[in-house]
DNA sequence: CGACCCGTTGAGATCGTTCAAGTAACGTGG
DNA sequence: CCACGTTACTTGAACGATCTCAACGGGTCG
C-alpha cells in the first residue's frame, strides 16, 4: 500500500538549488484529470466545491504562487507537498507551513487583496482552483461551506502557532524533531490503518532548516546525533523513526497529545 | 537555554517572580487609559453578531481562555489588549499574537475542539462572547458573515506568518524594531486622524521578549541601543518614535509594505 | 562518466543567554 | 505624603548554542 507516486522519487529536474529564488514568470500547469496516487478518501480532501477545469498538475519545485500576487483563486491540495513560505529582502527564507493533501492554501484576506507568501511544490502536486466567484456562489448554495472553511482556517493558526513556539523558545535539537514529528503524525494520519514507521520526507536539510530557523548545516548536525542514538535516521529524503517514545520526548510534546496526533485526521 | 535550571531555584513553584502566572488571582489594577479607551467606530469592531448580554469586562491580567478548554464560544475583542500565548512543560512562553480591538479570538478548528493556545488580558479588556451555537445562528441569517470571519482568520494565519518569520529569520534588533513597528502602525490604524508618534504599549521588556523569541535581558540591550541611536525610546510601557524612517529600515521592513500599514484598517 | 546537488565535518567567530548584582518606578498602607 | 515592598529595568562578565566559512565526500541523473 505504499504510494510510489508519493515518493519524492522524481523530484525536481534541478529546480531546486541551495538557495531556491522566487519563480518569477508563475507557473503554466496543464489541466488535469483527477488523480491517481491518491489516499484512499480522495473525495474527504474536497473541502472546496470542485471546479470545472480546476484540476491542475504542478510539477516539484515550482510555485503555486507568489507573494505579491493578487488574489483570484484559492487552492484545495489534492495531492502532493507544499512548502508556503516568506523571503526577506536579502534572501533570508522561511518556510512557515509544510501544505498536506487536503489543505487550502490562498485565502485572500480581504477583496483584491495581495498574499503575503508564496507557495512551492516539494513534489508533484495536483490541486484544485477554485476562482473566488465560484467559491462566494458555492457558499451561496451551502450555507455550511463558509464554516467549514473558517474551521479550516482556524486550525491553519493554530499550527502556525504551534510552529512559532518552537522557533522562538525551543532549541535546535527540540525544533528538528517536533518538526520531524509533527510531519510523520500528520503524514501517518493520512493512511489511518497503515503500521509503518518509515516515510519519504520530500525534503533537504536545507529546507528543513528553513523550517525550523537554523542552517542546514546545525540540522546536519543535529540529524547526525539523532541518528547516532538511534532516535531518528533521516537520510536523502527518507524518514525512519527507530525510537518514537525518545522522539516525543526529545521533541518536549506531551505523550498524552502526541498520541492524540496519531488519532488526528487533518491536514 | 538549558534544559534543567529553567526555573529560578529557591522559589517556590508557582511564585515565579518574573513568570506571570498562569490565570490565576492575576495582577489586575493597572488601567491604561489611553491605550485602552474605544477608538471612535467602535462598531465597526462588531465583526460578529452582538449577543444579548454578551458583553464582558475582564481585569489586567486575567486569561479569557486558556489552553485545553473546550471551545463553546468565540470572542470579538471590543477594547483593550490582548496577547495569545502558548505555554512549554517548563515554562517557557511564546506570545504568537497581540489582538488589538476587532479581533476574533478562539475560533473553534472543529466540533468540539479544545483551544491550543491561552489568551490574556494585557490591559482591562472588554469582549463580546458568541456561543457557538449563536454564531451559528447568526450564519444562517447572514450567509455573509461566516465568510467575513473566514476573511479575519485568513488574515490571523498571515500575520502569525509574518511574524514567524521574524522570529526564525531575524537577528534581535530587527526582530524587536519590527515588533515595536508593528504594534505601532496597527495601533495607529485605530486613530487615524491622530499624528502622535509617541503610545502606551501596555508590554513589559519581559513579555517584548516572549513575543521575539528572546530574553528580557537581551530585550532590554537592544531597546538601549536603540535608544542611544535615537531610533526608538521604550521606557515603561511608553514608546516614542524618534526616526520612523531608520526604524522601517531596521525592521527591514520595505518601505514601500511600511507605508501601506499605515493606511491598512485591520486588527 | 561528469555535473551537480546534497550531505558531512572541522575550526573559529558571534550572537544571545545565563548568572548575578544592582537601580529606578510604581503602589500601598500607615 | 512618606516608607517600604514589589515589579520592572539595567548593566557586566562569562559561557555556550548556533552560525560562518571552508573543504571534501557521496548519490543521482543525464
Amino acid at each position: 500500500m505504499t504510494r510510489e507516486a508519493e515518493r519524492p522519487s522524481g523530484v525536481a529536474p534541478g529546480e531546486l538549488s541551495r538557495r531556491p529564488k522566487r519563480d518569477g514568470d508563475g507557473n503554466d500547469g496543464q489541466t488535469w484529470a483527477p488523480a491517481t496516487g491518491l489516499p484512499p478518501s480522495t473525495d474527504a480532501y474536497r473541502l472546496l466545491p470542485r471546479h470545472r477545469k480546476g484540476d491542475r498538475k504542478i510539477a516539484a519545485g515550482r510555485d503555486l504562487f507568489s507573494i505579491g500576487e493578487t488574489n483570484t483563486a484559492i487552492f484545495n491540495l489534492l495531492s502532493g507537498w507544499v512548502a508556503i513560505y516568506t523571503l526577506l529582502e536579502d534572501g533570508r527564507r522561511q518556510i512557515v507551513h509544510f501544505a498536506l493533501p487536503g489543505a487550502v492554501m490562498g485565502m485572500p484576506t480581504s477583496k483584491g487583496a495581495q498574499v503575503s507568501y508564496s507557495a512551492q511544490a516539494l513534489t508533484e502536486v495536483v490541486v484544485s482552483v477554485i476562482p473566488n466567484s465560484v467559491l462566494a456562489a458555492a457558499s451561496r448554495d451551502d450555507p455550511e461551506l463558509s464554516m467549514r472553511l473558517a474551521s479550516a482556517l482556524a486550525r491553519d493558526t493554530s499550527m502556525a502557532y504551534d510552529h512559532m513556539t518552537s522557533i522562538g523558545r525551543r532549541t535546535a535539537r527540540e525544533r528538528v524533531a517536533h518538526l520531524l514529528l509533527e510531519l510523520f503524525t500528520r503524514y501517518r494520519a493520512q493512511w489511518p490503518g497503515d503500521r509503518i514507521e518509515e516515510m519519504a520526507i520530500p525534503l533537504t536539510q536545507e529546507q528543513i532548516g528553513d523550517a525550523t530557523g537554523l542552517t542546514f548545516v546545525h540540522v546536519n548536525r543535529v540529524l547526525s546525533t539523532l541518528r547516532k542514538e538511534k532516535i531518528v535516521h533521516f537520510h536523502y529524503r527518507r524518514l525512519r523513526i527507530l525510537d518514537p517514545d525518545r522522539l516525543i520526548e526529545v521533541a518536549g510534546v506531551d505523550p498524552q497529545t502526541a498520541m492524540s496526533w496519531f488519532q488526528r485526521r487533518s491536514p
